[in-house]
DNA sequence: CTAAAGGTAGGAAATATTTCGTACGAACAA
DNA sequence: TTGTTCGTACGAAATATTTCCTACCTTTAG
C-alpha cells in the first residue's frame, strides 16, 4: 500500500469494525482486552495482529491512543451513532438505490425477524407520530 | 490469489454487486451494456476491467453466461432477494448485534429518511397484520 | 482485400486488507 | 540476578480485490 487516500472519514473495514464495536462496547481499553473479546466472540486472531489492526486504525483516525501507560489504552475516536449511520445509508444507497422501505421490505419477508423485533418497531413509529 | 474458499454462496465483494444490480436491473445483458452503465451511473472504468470481473463472477457461479454468440451474454447467477436478504442479514448481524429494530432507529434518526419513506414503512406493517 | 472496430482470454500489476514473525524493552517472580 | 511473561514496533508475507495491458480473433466498412 503506498498511500492511504487521506479521507476526512476513512471508512472502517470490516475488521475494523469488529474492534469498534469491542471498543464501543467495553470503552477504552487494552489491545490484550479487545484481542481476548475477538477470539471469544468472533474468531481466532494472533494478539500481534490485532495489535497491527489497532496501530492502523490510529493512523486513520479511527482510535485515539493513550500511551502514557506502557500498556497503551485505545480508545473510539469515531462516534458509535454517526459511524452507524454513514453505514447505512451507504449500505441502503447501493443495496436498495436510497430506499429505506425496499429495505425494510426485505427485513420482513425474512423468516429471522422476529414477532418481539416487529412490535419494537411498530413502538417506534408510534413514538415518531407525536 | 492461490485458492478461493469455495463456497456454497461466495459473497459478492462491492465491485460485483454493482455489476450485479446492473444484470437484476436490465436482465441478461453484454459485457458492453453492463460497462457502459457503469460508467454512466457508477464511476470511470475500463471496459476490460469490467470484463475480467464478470469472468471471475463466472467462476464463482455469480453470473452465468451464454457463449452460443460471440458477443457473450451474461445473466445473474443468484437471485436478487435472496441475495440482498442474505447480506442484510449479515449486516444486521455484524452493525446491531442482530436487531433489526435497532437499525430501524438508525434509520429513523437519519434525516434522509423521508416522510413519504416513513408512511410507506407503516403501511408495509399494517399489511403484516393480517 | 484491408483496415478499423469491437470482441474474448489471460496474466501481470496496483491497491487494499489481514495476518503474523521477529526483535526488543519493561515488569515481575523466583 | 535471571529468566519468563507481557508489552510495543516494524516489516514482510499472505490474501483479496480491482484494474488494465497485450495478444489475438471476428466482424464490418470501404
Amino acid at each position: 500500500m503506498k498511500k492511504q487516500k487521506l479521507e476526512a472519514n476513512p471508512e472502517p473495514t470490516r475488521s475494523e469494525l469488529e474492534i469498534l464495536q469491542v471498543l464501543w462496547q467495553l470503552g477504552p481499553s487494552t489491545v490484550r482486552t479487545v484481542n481476548d473479546v475477538l477470539n471469544e466472540q468472533k474468531r481466532e486472531v494472533q494478539y500481534t495482529s490485532t495489535l497491527k489492526l489497532m496501530q492502523i486504525m490510529v493512523d486513520k483516525k479511527l482510535l485515539n491512543r493513550d500511551e502514557s501507560q506502557m500498556k497503551h489504552v485505545y480508545s473510539p475516536a469515531v462516534e458509535e451513532d454517526s459511524t452507524k449511520g454513514h453505514l447505512l445509508d451507504r449500505f441502503v444507497d447501493t443495496m436498495f438505490n436510497g430506499s429505506a422501505s425496499s429495505l425494510m421490505m426485505q427485513l420482513l419477508g425474512n423468516k429471522k425477524t422476529s414477532k418481539k423485533e416487529l412490535d419494537a418497531i411498530r413502538e417506534l413509529l408510534k413514538k415518531m407520530e407525536k
